[in-house]
Parts: C-alpha cells; structure tokens; sequence
RNA sequence: GCGGGCGUAGCUCAGUGGUAGAGCGCCACGUUGCCAACGUGGCUGUCGUGAGUUCGAAUCUCAUCGCCCGCUCCA
C-alpha cells in the first residue's frame, strides 16, 4: 500500500536485500533511525573493508611514490578557516516560500535602505531601474513592476515600502526567517560549551593531509612527485541526505594528494585521471554505467584548474563516486599564509624553491560500496529441484570484494557428512580466506543464501567425497560444478580470485 | 529547507472504529541425496513514537521521528 507502480523499483530491492542480508542498516533503528546516518552489517563491513584494502594495496603498498597518513577527525578550527569552511558558509539565509529562491541575508536590503532608496526615486534623483538595482543588485523582477506601477500612480512612499520589505524581490513572495547554514558538524573541546571551545567535525579528509604535508616531506624522505593518501571518515550536515549510503551525513573517504611541480601537473591530473577510472573497471565496474566527465570551465570549484568526475548510473541517477581535481598551489599557499609556516620545497638539484602544485583523486568509500552492490545486484532464473526455472537474487561481486568467498556444505546432514565438510571449512579459514559453513535445510536454498550474499565459490561434500576425497565446487554465476580434490580447494579458489 | 506520498511480524503486504492476520522467512524433529523440496510442531509484533478524540483507535486528529518522489543544497 501506497507503493503502487514501485514495487519493482530496483533501488527498493537493493536496499531490502542489504537490510535481508545484513549489508547495511539504517543507523539507530530501535529508536527509530536518524536521518543521514548508516551501520554495515556482517556482510557489508566485509565488502567495505575489502574495497578499502584494495585500494591502500594499490595506492601505496605497490608504489613507492605514494606514502599513507592517518589524521585526527578533530583539528585546530583555525584549519577551517584557512581552507574556507568557516568562512564561506556560515552566512545566514533566508528562503523564498513561493519560488524556493535563497537569498544572504546581507544581500536583502535592509528596511532603512529600502526607505532611502524609495525616497531618492520619490525625489527624482535615482531613477526606478537604478532603485531596483540598488536594492536587489539587478535581479529583482518584482521589486521593477511594484516600483514601475508605484511611480506611474505616485503611490505613497510608506505604502510602497510595506509592499516590498520582507518580500522576495524576484516573486514578491513571503521570506523565510534567517536560518544559519553550515554543513560543519560542531561540537565542543574539554567540559565548557562555550564558543572559545568550539571545534568542528572535519568535513573533508584533504586538510590533514595538507597541514602534514611538511611533517611528512621532512620525515619520509620522499620529494615530489609523491602523494599522501589517506582512508578515514568525514562529516557533512547535508541538509537532506538522500538515496540510501550516497549523501550521508558521516561517510568515508578515500583520499591522495599527490604532490608536484606546476609544470608537471596537467600530465600527473590525467595520469590520475585516467588511473582511478580504470581502477573501478578492473574491480568490476564494466557496465555502461560507469563514466568518465571532465567538468566544464564554468562548473570548476574555484580552487580547482580541472576536475574530472567518475560517474555511476545508480538507479536514481547518475552521481559522483569519485573527483579527480588539479587544485593548484591553492591549498598549500593558504595554509602558508594562515599558518606562517613555509610550504615551500627546495629541489637541490634545479635549485627551485616553490610550492607544489596538488593533484587531488578523492572518492567516496560508501558511494563505491553502494556502486558495487548496486552493479552486483542481478536477477536471473535458475532451475527448482523439479526443473522448473524459478526467479534467483545473486550478488556478483568480483571475487576480490566478495564478502565470503567460499561456503562449505554437506549434501546431507548424516553419513558424516559434516564432519568432513567441517575440516574442510576450518582448513580455508586458516588459510586466510573468508569462508561459510552451513548444514541447514536443502542444499538448494543453501546455494541461494550465498547467492544473495554474493559468494563466488560453494564446496559440497557428497558420498562420493568418501570415495576418491573430492568434493564439488560450484560457481555463482554459472552454477556450473567442478569435481575437485579436497586438498585443492584453497588453491582453486585464490586462482580464481586473482 | 519547501511540496507530495508512506510507516502493521525478519521480508512482502492484508486489515478503514469492536479479540492483530496471511504468504514467505526463521528454529526443532523426521523424510530427502545437487539448485528457494515435503510433513509435523514451534517462534515473531508496544500496528514508527508521543499526545488527543472516543465506552473502545492499527483505523480519526495533532505533533514528532524515519523512508520514498520532485524541487533546493552539495563550499
């Protein structure tokens, strides 16, 4: 009831099969949720830890360029004000109620103004245009046709000013009060809640990179060209979070900043550029659905020379997984000014002194999770025990995400069965491998538990495991069966999961 | 933030003022021998939360929280 025409909604499916399967959960459900915020489950924190270790592996365990850094969430609030975050959005607005347009509250005039400027239009020295460019600096439709037909019927002065304050100047509908917006989740240092203790969540993990940046480059004996990546969480109070994990108000970001000289950095931005799309495909993003956009110059943030986005077409859309920007010196160069300390690196061999230029692929942990499930998530039919071709959910996950990559069964639950099928599950446990045991109900529905967690490989223990010591292993996506030695199990999968 | 829709068992939903239900799932036992099997028995709810109206509220009203859609926002 009151889904009608959506209960075949994809996105709805994903996100009753990660509640169903235990790969997320809405944060704090006992009590009835809150809004924005999200807890992975015994599937799910498999799935993200993976994500996550492969991408440490492939940025800075295999290169020697790149070094990894782990800063505090909580940074001196002076961070924030270099970087613009304080600054910038913590300015009042106010919303028009009838065409949602939003305004600074600054940038409304104030009713002193509104009465000198109507008494100069009165007085003929400022003509009407010229008022309603004063007043809404241009772009204020309603305020021109109020002030045109005032001035035509030399309408009282205080009359005219009751009409338009408090007005929408491009509508002339009713004004919102003043509401402060900062997407900074605040909070306070040490017991007094005063606001010389104020400090905020960081909203990106960026700026603790950058105020490391000379910790790191005297300590690591790196020089540029080098990057420092970074995994850790970050805080926006998005004032709606929305579609599912993609906009939440805490999310995970995966994070270098890659150092170099200003010359090189158009060719280390499509290095990069071109890198991290690929990454995405080798881990299974192959679909159409995954895009590579270079922004257009009037989209580019205004620290940024180029930024590229790495889209995915998610069933509500197609949004952002991960950013590829070439920020300039813009960053190091304020924390330079803020901070008084130099940023500059001396090259001893050109014998350069200057500031690196930065080359930023950042992406969201979540936001590639919720990719790859939603990528994952796949419908198909499969024969009943009756041959009868039924409706089956699959997770296919590359192998390397799996979050279980084997399950052990015993055909039957007697005949000790599962005692063998039990030394089979401890030897790929200690082996390292995620693995499942499971001896309940068919073997059928076994098989379709771990397709919806998306286990690539099920080993069955059968009678004739008792003969030659093989055992069946089936592949997900197939559900073709290899007959295999008991003893190759461990080194057929990992084959398998590259 | 604005407008609209919605909230009942783990899941999908029925129930429109009078004893909270079905299917699936889950658990146990038996049967069963490779793709959501069958039999028998069992488990599950502050009807999102709080207040109000009423003899009586899952049902009507208000508030609140959460989810979905469209705008808005995303430094």
């Amino acid at each position: 009831m009151g889904k009608e025409g959506k209960t075949d909604d994809l996105m709805e499916k994903i996100v009753a099969l990660c509640k169903r399967r235990g790969f997320i959960f809405q944060s704090s459900e006992i009590y009835g949720g809150i809004n924005g915020f999200w807890d992975y489950g015994p599937l799910g924190v498999e799935l993200k830890r993976n994500l996550k270790n492969i991408w440490w592996e492939d940025v800075v365990r295999k290169r020697d360029d790149i070094v990894g850094l782990d800063a505090a969430i909580i940074m001196n609030p002076k961070v924030w004000e270099a970087s613009g975050h304080v600054g910038g959005f913590s300015d009042p607005r106010v919303d028009c109620k009838e065409c949602n347009a939003r305004y600074r509250l600054d940038e409304l005039p104030t009713r002193v103004r509104v009465e000198a400027v109507i008494d100069e239009m009165t007085n003929g020295t400022m003509t009407v245009e010229e008022a309603v460019d004063a007043l809404t600096g241009g772009n204020g439709d309603h305020f021109l046709r109020i002030l045109k037909k005032a001035h035509k019927k030399r309408t009282n002065p205080s009359d005219v000013i009751e009409i338009l304050f408090g007005k929408c100047p491009q509508c002339g509908g009713e004004l919102t009060d003043a509401r402060q917006f900062n997407l900074m989740l605040k909070t306070f240092i040490g017991a007094m809640e005063d606001s010389s203790s104020v400090a905020y969540l960081r909203p990106e993990t960026a700026q603790g990179i950058f105020a490391n940046y000379k910790n790191v480059l005297d300590t690591s004996r790196i020089r540029p060209p080098f990057g420092i990546a970074q995994i850790g969480k970050a805080f926006r109070n998005e004032i709606n979070p929305r579609n599912f994990t993609f906009r939440s108000r805490e999310f995970e970001q995966m994070e270098i900043e890659f150092f170099c000289h200003k010359d090189d950095a158009d060719k280390w931005y499509e290095y990069w550029r071109d890198a991290r799309y690929k990454w995405y495909i080798d881990l299974g993003l192959t679909s159409s659905r995954l895009r590579l956009r270079d922004h257009e110059t009037d989209e580019l943030a205004h620290y940024a020379k180029s930024c590229a986005d790495i889209e995915y077409d998610f069933p509500f859309g197609i949004s952002e997984l991960e950013g590829v920007a070439n920020r300039t010196d813009y960053d190091l160069k304020k924390h330079q000014e803020h901070s008084g300390k130099d940023m500059q690196f001396f090259d001893d061999q050109t014998k350069e002194r200057y500031i690196p230029h930065v080359i930023e692929p950042s992406g969201g942990v979540d936001r590639a999770v919720l990719a790859f499930i939603c990528e994952a998530y796949t419908e198909d039919e499969a024969p009943d025990d009756k041959g009868k071709m039924q409706k089956r959910i699959l997770m296919k996950f590359h192998p390397r995400l799996a979050p279980i990559k084997v399950a052990v069964f015993p055909l039957v639950k007697k005949e000790g069965m599962p005692e063998v099928a039990r030394k089979i599950y401890d030897d790929v446990l200690a082996s390292g491998l995620t693995c499942f045991y499971d001896e309940k109900g068919a073997i059928g529905r076994r098989y379709r538990r771990q397709d919806e967690a998306g286990t690539p490989f099920c080993v069955t223990v059968d009678g004739q495991t008792f003969e030659d010591q093989t055992v069946t292993i089936r592949d997900r996506d197939s559900l073709k069966q290899d007959r295999i030695a008991v003893e190759k199990v461990v080194e057929y999968v990992r084959e398998r999961i590259g």
